[in-house]
DNA sequence: CATCCTTTGAAGCGT
DNA sequence: ACGCTTCAAAGGATG
């Protein structure tokens, strides 16, 4: 017998709003069968959600890095392309003071030097427009992470992105303090050197800066080169440089397109890893040595504490994630995140999971509740926009015409496949290249 | 062992 | 605003 199937005609015989108590119902008692103590009260229909500017303490680092909520109430005002649809999450957390993830970007503004990249979170002198424009269409984060307050005393608190998918975190409200972050230190390069000065001062990571286009060509035609170049007797990797360099500016537009497109992807990607990041972090910390000798020489003191204040932005993990109709950006394809990524984002190692997908009524979008208990068998639920089961629509049609309300229990899955990178987002459901609006939550 | 070399592009920084 | 500097990758060469 089909579970899915069963739950789902049985969820179209119910009301809307007994519907929406049953899923919170549901979603309760996993939360109850994974917490200690015991989960709290069911959550009504007319789910509470924070959505203005939530003051977050001692989240300067680690874990509860998570982003500094100063938002301006007012990026939830900016219009959206896709809010002019009916809302995404409509009744469950949208009833239009929910978690939108049209709005967690904002559509205007100019991404220029010296600001801040696209889903940063500046950390107080932010105005209201600070967005800034993706230049391969991605969508822009507002500087807001939301509170979802799931019902009294306890809330979801955004924690950051995994696999594409917003993670959040459930809190309770005398329960602020956050796990110290375990994660390891992401610069893998091989020789570990020129490493932030300050990292050693703060226990943090020399983050690296993304890849240009330029160097994503180098990565990928290295090795054709090299091989031509061994021939010749060159080793070198100035003259392999050398030769690529000849080579891109021989490429055509459209064949440089391509790695334009990339690199915007991996910065993307890149801020979304290390929120509040920028080139600036890094700046100085790997002079020429000629340089170096002489800051070294004039006043090394003054270049430590230069390098402290480099290196201030603590390890943010909230990032926000659009979806819909901005199906080419490309955050929305499906990604894999490092476990150790995950432990980035969450301090801790690969939860286990389980999935629940729920499609709500009149949206084209649901949202997502899904629970990480890391201490118990975590539970994630994964609310999908519709066109994961609907046959393809466009983005018009989509939103116009609501599915049915569907709640489907979809798997279980084990922190062995997070290893081994298959993530929630991995369901069969979902073809890997639907747009697609998730969040999980860590149950702490 | 740290840095240079060499390329292009992005971004920081100083003027 | 403009120009210069730094750093992304790579690995052999150099100090």
């Amino acid at each position: 017998m089909d579970v899915s199937a069963e739950i789902e005609r049985a969820i179209e015989e119910m009301e809307r709003g007994e519907l929406l108590s049953t899923v919170w119902a549901a979603i309760d008692e996993i939360l109850a069968d994974t917490s200690n103590p015991p989960s709290p009260p069911l959550v009504p229909a007319e789910l509470e959600l924070n959505t203005h500017p939530q003051p977050v303490e001692s989240q300067a680092e680690g874990y509860g890095a998570c982003i500094p909520m100063m938002a301006d109430p007012h990026m939830f005002e900016q219009q959206n392309p896709l809010m002019a649809a009916p809302t995404m999450y409509d009744g469950l957390l949208c009833q239009g003071d929910i978690i939108q993830p049209g709005h967690l970007y904002s559509q205007a503004g100019a991404y220029s030097q010296g600001q801040y990249l696209p889903y940063l979170w500046p950390e107080a002198d932010v105005p209201t427009a600070t967005a800034v424009s993706h230049p391969a269409a991605a969508p822009q984060p507002c500087n807001i992470a939301p509170v979802v307050k799931l019902s009294e005393g306890q809330s979801l608190r955004w924690v950051g992105v995994w696999n594409g998918e917003m993670l959040y975190e459930v809190i309770a409200e005398d329960h602020f303090a956050p796990p110290v972050s375990t994660a390891p230190p992401l610069n893998t390069s091989k020789s570990g050197k020129r490493k932030c000065e300050s990292q050693q001062d703060e226990n943090r990571p020399y983050v690296k800066k993304p890849p240009n286009a330029f160097m994503l060509f180098m990565k990928e035609q290295r090795v054709n080169v090299e091989a031509e170049l061994n021939i010749k007797g060159i080793r070198t990797a100035a003259a392999v440089n050398t030769v690529l360099g000849r080579k891109w500016n021989s490429l055509t537009k459209e064949e440089q397109a391509k790695y334009y497109d990339k690199a915007e992807e991996e910065k993307w990607l890149h801020a979304q890893r290390h929120p509040g990041w920028t080139t600036r972090d890094n700046y100085g910390k790997k002079r020429k040595r000629q340089r170096k000798v002489k800051a070294s020489a004039s006043n090394p003191e003054e270049d430590t504490q230069q390098a402290k204040k480099l290196c201030v932005t603590p390890v943010q993990t909230a990032v926000m994630e659009s979806s819909s109709s901005l199906t080419e950006a490309p955050h929305t394809k499906t990604r894999m995140m490092e476990p150790c990524d995950l432990q980035t984002v969450l301090g801790m190692e690969a939860p286990q999971t389980q999935t629940v997908l729920v499609q709500l009524p009149h949206t084209q979008t649901a949202v997502t509740v899904p629970v990480f208990d890391m201490c118990h068998l975590p539970q994630v639920y994964e609310v999908s926009p519709a066109s994961w089961l609907d046959p393809p629509e466009t983005a018009s049609t989509s939103l116009a015409s609501p599915g049915p309300l569907t709640l489907t229990q979809i798997e279980s899955t084990h922190s062995e496949d997070v290893g081994g990178q298959v993530s929630p987002s991995d369901s069969q459901l979902k073809p890997p290249s639907s747009p697609h609006c998730t969040a999980s939550a860590a149950l702490l």
